[in-house]
RNA sequence: GCUCAUAUAGCUCAGCUGGUAGAGCACUUCCUUGGUAAGGAAGAGGUCACCGGUUCAAGUCCGGUUAUGAGCUCCA
């Protein structure tokens, strides 16, 4: 006698064992048909499992998030049947699911194409459409071995090898191909039939890059066409936000092979780098920071000191001079980051209690040298400007000034349009400077400002740098896509090393602890992110050219120029368009390139001393004065209206 | 840095198995002076990323370099 207890608390019972698909045909064939696995005592288990004692059963359908995940990863086996029909020579590593779909890593002389997969993808439909059944079995680590070794699988071999002795091995035949799997699967293929295999890559086996380079080959899959057909379309949306396209097609800024990784902005990409600036260093200010700023290219000798030269040389460019110019040969090194530089100004006359907190910020010029192959657009450059920002104080004010940074953080990102906000707070690691006593206060003071703020969080044990613990920011775009920017470190380590003190109430000298801050992390990155979350359609405060003056014809071009410098002088970014063309197609060109506003002058405008407006969606606004249009563009910036 | 792919006009791209380049948009000039998302005509634009090789002949085939893309590794 089994009784199985369901979710709902009711209870069934039968004679004997029985698997998780019959219990399911016992409540309904509806749910049957849904059922993928079923979850045993809160363990995930094959729907083909016998239950054996009184459990509770929770059957896990198609629909359900874990269901999906097991969809997918059957998907990944159903990927090494076909692909071992046509190439029976290939040899499978592992197949995980991930977010949204799953890979497989083999290892195969021949170079799958686009092309391949398109015939793998068609192999795998037909085999899905013929709904057979996958057969689990358990078996010895012997058995298992055996069945590898036949095949001439020799990464399962080496997989086999690394599972602990008391775990059980479970194979998956689908039809003559076999997997070798933790599960569960589903039982039967009619399960798989929205999936789609997406493209090829590199990736090394055990993530070694001393190791062999495998080819991994990601798909999809969802329950239903619907959901596919969706997850398709969202990746074409964030292929058409891709900066790099909108940086080119409205003029943004380029790169070039004489200089990777490192931004030529044009002017109107330049104009949004320098109103964000502005915007920070109005935020900075009000908020007690003075700005500085400080040397690109420093001595070897400061980056000895600070530990940079030991630690972070790889990543550094390295200048030398002339020796004919220079009497002695100096090696420099441009900068990486700011803070020892921070340190050095800090370090000019004797500092007192009463002086902290001391707080710089600068608009840093950091030079990186990242490997070739992570360079990506903005998002990840080898020439970037920080937001850069010390804090020297002492341990007792680290939560007070965590505090106030987070909160000039939250109304940032709010007024830049991103409404979610997640923390991350990290601990110490391992491997760490600095008392344990200190790092129980900054620890705790880092907490408690993020309490206050009544913004949640998640702790990150361990995952705090050697130096100090630290608060990372993420925020979400408008695809739903995480970006971590914002940051803020303690350090306990720099101020010592480059002897920053202060005198304390007790007339001796204490070492300050440091605060590493940043809102943005990056100018570059974050006007990547701006770019992709507006698609290029950038809030009035934000964009580039706030309005274009067109002229209806030549006649009017005198009017439309003195329009556009009135608007000029009252500090609005305007431009105007006397172009021989018709007014439909200026109106059009402008649409397109995002301007906010179109101002439209003809007869009637001029004789009644009016504008007419239009915006890029294409609504008209109808004719006004040019005052009222000042007043709609004055009231709208300083909303920072998206 | 690693694997694979890609590199043709300002932009987006075509150019089959080798026979010294083509479209659309943009640009220039002329006509048109036109009222809310493309008016017409003509014209100019490319050592086919760079270096080397094979060949009577290379945008096309081969090797290398650089850059870019998808990932992997990295991001103290």
């Amino acid at each position: 006698m089994v009784t199985i207890t369901l979710p709902d608390n009711s209870k069934k019972s039968f004679d004997s064992s029985i698997s998780i698909e019959d219990v399911a045909a016992h409540i309904g064939k509806g749910l049957l048909k849904a059922t993928v696995a079923g979850k045993v005592d809160g363990a995930l288990k094959d729907g083909s499992d016998l239950l054996e004692k009184d459990c509770s059963l929770e059957i896990i359908r198609n629909s359900d998030h874990e269901g999906l995940e097991i969809i997918r990863h059957s998907c990944a086996h159903l990927f090494g049947h076909a692909l071992k029909q046509i190439y029976p020579e290939a040899k499978m590593a592992i197949g995980p699911v991930i977010e949204d779909g799953f890979y497989y890593d083999i290892d195969f002389e021949k170079k799958l194409t686009e092309e391949d997969l398109q015939n793998i993808e068609t192999r795998m439909k037909e085999l899905a459409s013929t709904e057979y059944k996958v057969i689990k079995k358990i078996v010895s680590r012997k058995e298992a071995i055996k069945v590898f070794k036949d095949r001439k699988e020799e990464y399962k071999l080496k997989i086999i090898e690394d599972i602990p002795e008391d775990e059980i091995i479970a194979l998956y035949y689908h039809e003559e191909y076999i997997d070798m799997c933790k599960g569960p699967h589903v039982t039967s293929m009619r399960h798989l039939k929205s999936f789609k295999l997406l493209n090829v890559s590199g990736a090394y086996w055990r993530g070694d890059s001393k190791g062999k380079m495998l080819q991994r080959i990601y798909g999809t899959a969802w329950n239903t066409d619907k959901e596919l057909k969706q997850y398709i379309s969202n990746l074409e949306e964030a292929s058409k936000r891709d900066h790099r396209k909108l940086g080119q097609k409205y003029d943004l800024f380029h790169f070039q092979e004489e200089a990777p990784g490192m931004v030529f902005w044009h002017p109107k990409g330049w104009t949004i780098f320098r109103i964000l600036e502005d915007y920070i260093r109005e935020k900075l200010r009000i908020s007690g920071y003075e700005e500085i700023k400080t040397p690109e290219v420093v001595d070897r000798k400061l980056w000895e000191k600070s530990g940079h030269w030991d630690k972070y040389r790889e990543n550094m460019y390295i200048t030398e001079i002339d020796e004919e110019h220079a009497n002695e040969k100096r090696v420099n090194a441009l900068k990486p980051m700011s803070c020892p530089c921070h340190v050095q100004v800090y370090n000019q006359g004797l500092k007192s209690y009463r002086d902290l907190p001391i707080r710089y910020s600068e608009f840093g010029s950091c030079h990186r040298y990242e490997p070739s192959g992570t360079l990506h657009g903005l998002m990840r450059v080898r020439q970037m400007t920080q937001d850069d920002g010390h804090i020297f104080c002492s341990e007792d004010q680290i939560e007070e000034e965590a505090g106030s940074f987070i909160n000039i953080l939250s109304e940032i990102y709010r007024e830049l349009g991103f409404d979610k906000l997640d923390i991350k707070l990290s601990t110490r690691p391992e491997q760490r400077v600095g008392a344990d006593e200190i790092w129980d206060k900054a620890e705790k003071a880092l907490e408690a400002a993020i309490n206050k703020q009544s913004i949640s969080y998640e702790i990150a044990e361990g995952e705090g740098a050697f130096y100090g613990p630290k608060i990372d920011f993420v925020l979400t775009d408008s695809l739903n896509r995480e970006w971590q920017c914002g940051t803020l470190q303690a350090d306990f380590n720099m101020p010592e090393r480059l002897d920053a003190s202060y005198v304390g109430t007790d007339g001796e000298r204490h070492v300050p602890v440091m605060l590493h801050r940043a809102f943005l992390g990056s100018f570059e990155r974050f006007i990547g992110i701006l770019i992709e979350q507006y698609a290029g359609e950038f809030p009035l405060w934000l964009a580039p050219i706030q309005a274009i003056a067109i002229n209806i014809s030549e006649k009017h071009a005198e009017k439309t120029k003195e329009i556009t410098d009135i608007l000029k002088n009252k500090g609005f970014r305007v431009n105007s368009d006397l172009r021989n063309e018709k007014i439909a197609y200026k109106i059009r060109h402008h649409s397109m390139q995002k301007v906010p506003y179109i101002i439209v002058l003809g007869d009637k405008e001029i004789e009644s001393s009016t504008l007419a407006i239009r915006d890029r969606k294409g609504s008209d606004l109808g004719s006004m004065s040019l005052d009222a249009f000042s007043e709609i563009l004055i009231k709208k910036i300083k909303s920072k209206e998206v």
